[in-house]
Order: structure tokens, then sequence, then C-alpha cells
DNA sequence: AACAGGATCAACCGCCATATG
DNA sequence: CCATATGGCGGTTGATCCTGT
């Protein structure tokens, strides 16, 4: 049985707000907070179902919204975001301050979907576009994965002895263990290959940014680049083709640390 | 000036995750 | 543990505006 919609109940008003409702909403969200959606039009006297309020509240109303066109810049984060999380368009605001959802999807399916379209700008690498649709996974928030300080590892199934193994190293299997510190005694966290896909940019991002001091001399520091220079998630990788290249350049953790900061340098990846 | 079609954007819908009792 | 309430999210709609003919 499917709930009704909570706007359904008779007398309740919808479509465009009026100045006066939103005088109303401002002022008593100015008063008493919004703790309560459900029962804050009621509170305040308004007609509205409390999902309208908050629309109407996060989407407008709010005193740090950032109101007028979007620069070329703000657009470019959008495209540059998008292509790394998708149609996750709440992450992608929360990285664009004073800019809604609401909005950046209404900016993406009216400007940018052309613009791209038009320009055929689609994530290349070594002249190959790339499928990045295929990585857009949920986030899996496992916080003792999110937390953890550093990649000690990252390959396959060479866990064992805790150290960084090459591609060469590894089965063709694309996804199949990570390993990753979760402590400052070096223990690993292995992540199967379900986790492995359920990782997403966030995941990477937190590693990358966090502090790489607690690494060995073993393992030379990530490169903090920021999270927007990542033109796709690292799951990207196609074991079997990082092994075809034979290439001594991406042995153990240099190979991890070329392909997060520098992808465009990628060796041979999986055309569409 | 009038009309059609496209573009824009605020608002709604339905679903899902989480909180709460 | 289960049912229900609530908040939040992405997809979609529809009213309005804009532009070309």
């Amino acid at each position: 049985m499917v709930r009704a919609p909570c706007c359904e109940k008779m007398g309740l008003k919808r479509g465009p707000w009026t100045a006066e409702e939103d005088r109303i909403l401002i002022s008593h969200i100015q008063l008493y907070g919004h703790g309560n959606w459900r029962a804050l039009p009621k509170q305040a006297g308004l007609l509205r179902c409390g999902k309208s309020c908050r629309l109407r509240w996060i989407n407008y109303l709010r005193p740090d919204i950032k109101r007028g066109n979007f620069s070329r810049e703000e657009e470019d984060t959008i495209i540059k975001l998008h292509e790394m999380l998708g149609n996750r368009w709440s992450a992608i605001a929360a990285r664009l301050p004073g800019r809604t959802d609401n909005e950046i999807k209404n900016v993406w399916h009216t400007h940018l979907k052309k613009r791209l379209e038009q320009n055929h700008v689609a994530p290349e690498i070594n002249g190959r576009s790339v499928d990045v649709s295929r990585f857009n996974h949920k986030v899996k928030t496992d916080p003792e994965i999110v937390s953890s300080s550093n990649v000690v590892a990252a390959g396959c199934d060479q866990t064992k002895e805790h150290r960084p193994v090459s591609p060469q190293q590894c089965s063709s299997d694309v996804s199949s263990v990570i390993t990753v510190d979760t402590s400052n005694d070096m223990s690993t966290k292995v992540l199967e290959s379900d986790d492995v896909l359920e990782m997403d940019e966030i995941f990477w991002s937190e590693v990358l940014s966090a502090d790489n001091s607690s690494l060995t001399s073993d393992y030379p520091a990530i490169s903090t680049e920021p999270l927007i220079q990542f033109p796709f998630s690292p799951l990207i990788i196609d074991m079997e083709q990082v092994q075809a290249t034979n290439s001594s350049m991406y042995d153990g953790l240099d190979f991890w640390h070329n392909l997060f900061t520098r992808a465009g340098e990628l060796p041979e990846l999986p055309e569409i």
C-alpha cells in the first residue's frame, strides 16, 4: 500500500508561494527554527504541508542562497563533479556554496548537458572516451573505511604481508581487493569486491586528503591533489589491461600515485 | 501583433534511509 | 524487532517567459 502524498490533505495549498507566505515562513523559522517540518506549517499558520515549507526554505528563502546566474567557473565545477558523482545533485551542491541541488539540477538539464553534447566533452584518457557512469556507485559509509588515514597498499589479494602490491602481482580481477591502513600500527583492512564496488570518490577524497605523516619511508606520501582533478573513480582500472602494458613505471605505490594524480597518463583502458 | 515551440525554473511526487516509539 | 513518522533526495511536471516566424 502506497502512502498518500503529504499534501493530499484537504485544505492544504499547493503551487507557487506568495510573498506573504514567504514572510510568514521566514519569520517563523527565524523565531523558532525548523526542528520539525511536519509541525511547522501548523505552528506558523501556513496552509502548506511540511515538505512544501522545507523545499521553499531550502531552495529559495535560506539567507545563504546565492541568487543569479552561474559563473563559468561554477558551471565547469558542476561538469567536473558530475563526471565523478553522476546525478547526485545534493553532493554536488555541497561543494558549491550558496547553490541548491534543485538549482544545479536545473542548470545541468537546461545548459550544461547541451553544452557537453555540443562540445562532446566526454572524459578522455589517452585520447579515448571513458564511460564513467558505470563507476558512480553509492557510497558505502563504513566509518572504518572513511576514517582510514591512508592507503597502504592497493592491489589484489596480497594482504598477508601488508605491503603495497603492484598490478603485476595481481590477478586480472578488476576490483578484487584493496587494502587500506586503518590505524597507526599499519594493520590493514581488506575490502572485498563488494566493498570496492560500493566505494566512490568520497572515500578516495578522504584518503587523499588525509594526513600522510604516518606513512613510513616504504610508503611514499600520496599527493593530496584536489578531488576535483579526479576524472573518474579509481575503480575504472582494468587490471588485465594494466598488466598488459608491462611497464615498470607502474610498480607498487608509484603506480597508484600516478593513477590517482595523473590519470591522463594511464595505460590502455577499455574503450567504450 | 499573434502564435507556436522551446527554455527555464519553482514546485511536486515518489521513493528510500533513518529515527523513533 | 517491527511499524510508523520524518527528512532528504532525484526525477518529473507544469506554469511562465522568451524567441523566432
